[in-house]
RNA sequence: UGGGGUAUCGCCAAGCGGUAAGGCACUAGUUUUUGGUACUGGUAUUCGGGGGUUCGAAUCCCUCUACCCCAUCCA
C-alpha cells in the first residue's frame, strides 16, 4: 500500500476532495470489434481499479457505433474478459447504440444552434478541403445552408432516403485549426448496413468523437480515460458538451500510454493475421497476447492483474518487458499449487538391489509453502529419471548424477550410478544403479552427501501425458512480420510421464512440475485417455543460464551518443539591439539577455520594472525566470501583477530583508492574488533571519537528532550539506539566511 | 512542415526547489531434499544534451535533440 499514486488516481482524489464531483464513475468502453487482450485488462485494471479504489462505479460499454465491424461474439467475449479478471460492471452492459436517439436529439440541437451542417462533397474532395497539417482547410460550400435545410437534409438522412456517402454530419467549428482534428469533425454518417444490435433501424451512425462524449455524459461519467491516441480528440470531446451547454457535472477525459510488451505484437490487425494464417491455432492459443489465450495458456487473472498494476500508469510510451509478467505469473502460482513429479525426457534407471515395491507419503507443497496436502507415491525397481539429469563427463558445477556422484530422487532415497548401458550409436539407453538403503527421505541415517535432488517416476505407474512446451511466439523484440516468428513457439512432447496421483487423484488444475515450470490442465484438450498439460512458465533457472553464457557478450562500451545541437533561429534586428544593449550597459549575462531581448512581453515588462528600481540583474533574473513562467502558465491571460510590484519585491532581495527562496514564494502568492509583496512579507512575518545566535542552535538540534546523517556526512558524503541546510530551513519556515546557515551547518559538521 | 504529447538504471516507474523511492532483470552470498522459493547485500555522484537562475536544480527559465500521435465517412 506504500506504492505510490499514479497521476491518474491523484487527479480522481483531488476531484473528489474539492467536491467537483460526490463519486467516481468510470467506464471501460471497448468497440465489439475484436477479441480483448492483454491491453485491454490494463484499461480495465484501470478503470474499473479506481472505481473500487475510490468506492465508485464503473460501467462496461460496448462503444458500437460502426455497424460494419462489430458482433455481438465480441461482446460476449468482452464480459468474459471483465468477469476472469474479477470485476463487475455497474448495472448492466451500457451499449452506445442505446443512446442513438438521444444522440439524434443533441445533433439536431447543434444544427439548430447552427454548430453542426449537413455537408455533401465526397471523400476525396473532402480530404482536399480538410487541408495539411502545416496549411488551413476551407469549408464546402454546403457550410452556407440554412438551418431549416439542414435539419431537413438531416432528418433525411435518418429516414435512409440517401445512399452511403451522399451526406454527412459535420460540427461547425475550424477549418484552419491548427489541431487538424477540430476542422469540422464529422458527427454523422450514412451508413445502410445491419447493426448487431439496433437491426436495421438506423440509417445513420454517429462518429466516435460525437458519440463519446455524450455517451459518457449521458451515464454521469465522470473520468473519461483513454489512451495517449486521443490527446488531439480531447479538443472535440470538451467542443461538443461545452457548446451544447449540458447541465454540470461533466465528465473531462484524460490519457494515458497503451501497453506494449516486447516479444509480442498487439494490434487487431497482426493478431489476425496469426489466426488467419494458421501461426497460431485460433484466438486462444496459448501463445497469444489475448485474455483468452492467457487463460488457456493457464494464467490466474490474480498474475495479470498484479501485472498491471506493478507497470504503472503514465502518459510516457513505453515497452515492458514479457519477464516482468512471467515473474507475476510464478510469483502466484508459487504459493498456490502443488508440486508434482514429470519426466518430459525419459531415461530409464533400473535399480539392480531393489526388488520391493512401496508407497511414499510425499507432500505436495515444500515445507515454505503454507498448503497441506500430500499423496502416496509408487516407488519400484525401474524409474525414470530426466535424461538431462545424468552425465557421463559432468560439465563443471553439474550437481546431478555421474558415475562418481549420487543423486537423490524427490521423495525417496538416495542412488549412485553403477553402469551405462548404450546402444550401437552410443547413446545412453539406461542406467543400472544401486540405492542406499538407510538414505530414505525423511529418516535418513545413511550419511552420503548429495548435491542436489531430482525428479522420477516409477517406470510401471507412470501415466504417459502430452505436454505442451510453449515459447514467446516472436524471436524479435519489436516484431515486424510473421518473418520474425519463432519456429519453435510450440513444442509437443507426446509421451511425457508423470506420477499416477496427478490423473487419478487430480488435486488441481495448476501444478508446478518439480524443477521444469508451473503447468495446467488444457482446459479443452485434455481427457482421462490423453491428459495434456501446458506448460504455462518455466522457473527461474540459475544453472541454465549459467551454461549458455559461456561465450559472455564483451560489456559493450556504449559511448555516449553525441548530441549536435540544431540551429537556432536567429534574432531579428530589434531584437539584437536590445540584447547587445542588455549585456552591454545593463551587463546582464548573455543567457538572461537573450530570453528577454527575443520575447516582446517580457522585455517590456523588464522596462517598466526597470524605470522604478535601478536594478538590471537582479531584476533581469526574476523576470526571465519567474515572470517567464507565470505568462506561460497563464497564456494569453493578464498577469495580476504589475512590473511596481516586482521592483518592489527585488528591491526587499537587494537590501537583504528577505531571502531568495522566500521571495519566489512571496512572488508566487503575488501572482495569484495581485497583493503587494511587502504585505505579503509583512503579513507573514517573512523578514529574513541572519543572526547566528538565533540560527545556531536550530541547527545543533538537528544535528544531534540526525546522528546517522552526520556519520555519513563525515564519511564523506558531502551531498547531506544540502540535507542539513533544507531541515535548518524547513524549522524556521524558510526565513533563516541559507547562507549563514550553509556556512554554520559547514563549520559545525567539521 | 503546423499542432498535440513524451524523455529519470538494461525494462517499467516514483519524484513537483533540500539525502535519486519501489518492482522486474542482472549479480554476490545465506538457507534449501526443486540449480525453485525465502532472506541479506551490490547495482543512476546523476535525471535526453547544452546553458542560465538559486546557498542548493531531475524539479524553475532559455535552447537544442530524439521519439510518439493527428490530414479514415475507424475507434
Amino acid at each position: 500500500m506504500s506504492k505510490s499514486k499514479d497521476f491518474l488516481r491523484t487527479i480522481v482524489e483531488e476531484d473528489l476532495k474539492s467536491g467537483k464531483y460526490q463519486e467516481v464513475h468510470t467506464r471501460f468502453p471497448p468497440e465489439p470489434n475484436g477479441f480483448p487482450h492483454i491491453g485491454h485488462a490494463k484499461s480495465i485494471a484501470i478503470n474499473f481499479g479506481i472505481a473500487r479504489d475510490y468506492q465508485g462505479r464503473c460501467n462496461l460499454r460496448m462503444d458500437d457505433t460502426n455497424p460494419t465491424t462489430e458482433d455481438t461474439k465480441y461482446v460476449e467475449a468482452l464480459k468474459d474478459a471483465v468477469k476472469w479478471l474479477g470485476f463487475e460492471w455497474d448495472d448492466s452492459v451500457r451499449f452506445t447504440s442505446d443512446y442513438f436517439p438521444k444522440l439524434y436529439d443533441y445533433a439536431v440541437e447543434l444544427i439548430k444552434m447552427g454548430k453542426a451542417y449537413v455537408d455533401s462533397i465526397n471523400e476525396e474532395e473532402m480530404r482536399e478541403y480538410r487541408g495539411t497539417v502545416t496549411e488551413a482547410g476551407k469549408r464546402s460550400k454546403y457550410a452556407e445552408r440554412s438551418v431549416e435545410e439542414n435539419l431537413d437534409l438531416f432528418e433525411r438522412m435518418k429516414n435512409g432516403e440517401f445512399k452511403d456517402g451522399e451526406h454527412v454530419l459535420r460540427a461547425r467549428i475550424d477549418m484552419s485549426a491548427a489541431n487538424m482534428q477540430m476542422r469540422d469533425p464529422l458527427l454523422y454518417r450514412i451508413r445502410h448496413a445491419k447493426h448487431h444490435r439496433t437491426g436495421n433501424e438506423w440509417s445513420i451512425y454517429p462518429m466516435y468523437d460525437f458519440a463519446h462524449c455524450l455517451s459518457d455524459y449521458i451515464e454521469g461519467i465522470t473520468h473519461s480515460l483513454c489512451t495517449l491516441e486521443f490527446e488531439n480528440n480531447r479538443a472535440i470531446y470538451d467542443w461538443v458538451l461545452d457548446t451544447l451547454e449540458l447541465d454540470p457535472p461533466r465528465p473531462y477525459q484524460y490519457e494515458f500510454a497503451r501497453l506494449a510488451v516486447n516479444y509480442t505484437v498487439m494490434s487487431k490487425r497482426k493478431l489476425l493475421e496469426l489466426v488467419e494464417g494458421g501461426q497460431v491455432s485460433g484466438w486462444d492459443d496459448p501463445r497469444m497476447p489475448t485474455i483468452a489465450g492467457y487463460k488457456r495458456r493457464g494464467y490466474t487473472p490474480e498474475s495479470i492483474l498484479t501485472f498491471c498494476d506493478q507497470i504503472g500508469i503514465a502518459k510516457a510510451n513505453s515497452m515492458v518487458d514479457v519477464s516482468q509478467l512471467e515473474f507475476c505469473i510464478r510469483d502466484d502460482l508459487n504459493t498456490k499449487v502443488p508440486r508434482v513429479m514429470c519426466v518430459l525426457d525419459p531415461l530409464k534407471v533400473t535399480i539392480t538391489n531393489y526388488d520391493e515395491k512401496e508407497e511414499l507419503d510425499a507432500s505436495y507443497y515444500p515445507d515454505d509453502v503454507p498448503k497441506e496436502g500430500f499423496r502416496k507415491l509408487p516407488f519400484s525397481r525401474e524409474i525414470y529419471i530426466e535424461r538431462d539429469d545424468f552425465s557421463q563427463t559432468p560439465p563443471k558445477g553439474y550437481f546431478r548424477l555421474t558415475p562418481e556422484q549420487p543423486v537423490r530422487l524427490k521423495h525417496a532415497y538416495i542412488i549412485s550410478c553403477e553402469e551405462v548401458i548404450k546402444d550401437a550409436n552410443g547413446n545412453i539407453t539406461e542406467i543400472k544403479a544401486v540405492y542406499h538403503p538407510a538414505s530414505k527421505s525423511g529418516s535418513d541415517t545413511s550419511g552420503i552427501k548429495v548435491k542436489s535432488a531430482i525428479h522420477w517416476v516409477s517406470a510401471k505407474e507412470a501415466k504417459t501425458v502430452e505436454v505442451r512446451l510453449y515459447d514467446r511466439l516472436f524471436t524479435n523484440e519489436v516484431p515486424e512480420s510473421v518473418e520474425d516468428i519463432n519456429p519453435d513457439s510450440l513444442k509437443i512432447i507426446k509421451n511425457a510421464l508423470i506420477e499416477p496421483a496427478v490423473i487419478t487423484d487430480k488435486p488441481d488444475e495448476r501444478f508446478q512440475f518439480e524443477r521444469q515450470g508451473y503447468f495446467y490442465a488444457d482446459p479443452i484438450d485434455y481427457s482421462d485417455e490423453t491428459p495434456v498439460f501446458n506448460k504455462i512458465v518455466g522457473l527461474k533457472d540459475s544453472w541454465g543460464k549459467k551454461k549458455k553464457k559461456a561465450p559472455k557478450s564483451e560489456h559493450k562500451p556504449q559511448a555516449k551518443k553525441e548530441q549536435i545541437d540544431g540551429e537556432v533561429a536567429p534574432m531579428s534586428e530589434s531584437e539584437q539591439a536590445l540584447f547587445d544593449k542588455y549585456t552591454a550597459e545593463l551587463k546582464l549575462n548573455s543567457e538572461v539577455a537573450n530570453t528577454l531581448a527575443r520575447d516582446k512581453r517580457l522585455s517590456s515588462f523588464y522596462e517598466d520594472a526597470l524605470s522604478m528600481l535601478n536594478s538590471p540583474v537582479a531584476l533581469a533574473n526574476i523576470v526571465a525566470n519567474e515572470v517567464a513562467r507565470e505568462l506561460k502558465e497563464n497564456e494569453g491571460e493578464t498577469l495580476k501583477f504589475t512590473a511596481k510590484q516586482v521592483a518592489k519585491l527585488v528591491k526587499m532581495l537587494d537590501n537583504e530583508t528577505i531571502s531568495s527562496k522566500i521571495a519566489k514564494q512571496v512572488f508566487e502568492e503575488m501572482a495569484k492574488s495581485g497583493e503587494e509583496p511587502t504585505q505579503i512579507v509583512e503579513a507573514k512575518g517573512l523578514i529574513q533571519i541572519s543572526d547566528t545566535s538565533v540560527i545556531a542552535p536550530i541547527i545543533d538540534e538537528i544535528i544531534a537528532k540526525n546522528p546517522d546523517n552526520v556519520a555519513k556526512f563525515k564519511a564523506g558524503n558531502t551531498k547531506l550539506l544540502g540535507f542539513f541546510v533544507g531541515q535548518a530551513l524547513k524549522a524556521t519556515g524558510g526565513k533563516a539566511n541559507p547562507k549563514v546557515v550553509n556556512e554554520l551547518v559547514a563549520k559545525k559538521l567539521k
